[in-house]
DNA sequence: TAATAATTTGACCAACTGGTCAAAGCCACG
DNA sequence: CGTGGCTTTGACCAGTTGGTCAAATTATTA
């Protein structure tokens, strides 16, 4: 039998990897992986430098653990999209989500942002494979609806990027978006002038 | 008479802080600033340490001396848009000018991507000050195009969003877009279909 | 060319970095 | 309640960080 340590699923463990991670968020969301520093991070998840490392082997471990459970939420929205359905309707469903996941996780985003900004060191091969993949299979299916006449033709990649450089424009500039609207919820008119700039694109 | 220090505009400063912000650019537009060390930038400028510190007092102060030349050429844009010219036409030439800075000037871009995700600490007066007056200005022209009849109604201020959004998508996440995209040039496609959007959304 | 000013550098510093470790504290369970 | 394992911590370490300084080197110019 090899050495497994400590158990994994106590109370306070599933608390303070919770707390850490919730931390880590945090801090890495906003300094990126190079900028942040385990005290940073210590601090904000009320622990001791050592304690956080009793948790996480190190910094990196923290960092990746983060980027994995970030992965998942990111590409599945995309798997939702319903080649059967009505092409409009799904693509603004689409885009509705990745809106809401703007508003409500907004760190989640800006962690993302950080890393593909500084060159994604460790994401680089996800961006390469499984969402390129992804992409391209809902690229085809763009493609069959314009092709049927369902929708405009449209370059389906583009058309991808502009749904996410628009939806993630909303957490990553949230500073730049709130300092030019004042008191004015950016979510608010966010929704109803995306889908009038998808309907205005699309609609034959 | 005070002490001036060392003649500013010899042959050897201009060359050497030349190659400083140069350097600076590069290694703050990846690393954000509090990701970068004075040691890389260094060396990518082909300066000992303390010769950096000889033409720059901190490194603050080549971050600082950055973010001012950039936020000139970043308004400058808005300033073209003219309130006589034909809107469609004058809102696509906009997102014309900012997607050819983010071909050319990707760096400029990510430098600027990453104050403004890091919560924008050293800008956010500018923010909120000139650059809100200067969109205030456009969202009035903007509106008085629509109330004319000569666009469709829609928010000039998420519209501007939508613009920004999608431009510097190209150069921040540029290693998403071209992991994407293989070997095609993402601003081959990139134009066309940012107009194709801009039209459908605007055109009455 | 001599001397004055501009430039460059090696040695150095205190603070901070990610990370280790043994010892102490705490908790659940018999 | 006590004991064995989970948890926490203070002290510590080597490498890095932004920055200083006097001395050495190189340019400029009288």
């Amino acid at each position: 039998m090899t050495k497994l340590g400590p158990k994994l699923d106590t109370r306070i463990q599933k608390k303070n990897r919770a707390a850490i991670l919730s931390a880590g968020l945090m801090v890495f969301s906003q300094f990126g992986f190079r900028g942040s520093t385990l005290d940073l991070v210590a601090e904000e998840a009320g622990l001791s430098k050592p304690n956080l490392l009793y948790y996480f082997r190190s910094k990196d471990a923290i960092y990746t653990a983060l980027l994995a459970k970030l992965l998942e939420d990111w590409l599945e929205p995309l798997r939702e999209i319903n080649a059967d359905g009505d092409p409009v309707e799904e693509l603004l469903a689409y885009s509705k989500r990745k809106l809401d996941m703007s508003q409500h996780y907004p760190r989640e985003s800006r962690l993302f942002a950080n890393e593909i900004i500084q060159g994604a060191p460790r994401i680089g091969d996800v961006l390469r494979g499984e969402l390129r993949e992804l992409v391209d299979e809902i690229a085809v299916v763009i493609n069959g609806w314009a092709a049927a006449g369902r929708i405009n033709k449209v370059d389906p990649y583009h058309l991808i990027f502009s749904i996410w450089a628009q939806t993630q424009h909303y957490a990553d500039f949230d500073v730049q978006v709130r300092a030019i609207l004042g008191k004015t919820d950016p979510f608010d008119g966010a929704e109803h002038h995306l889908e009038a700039m998808l309907r205005g694109l699309l609609t034959p």
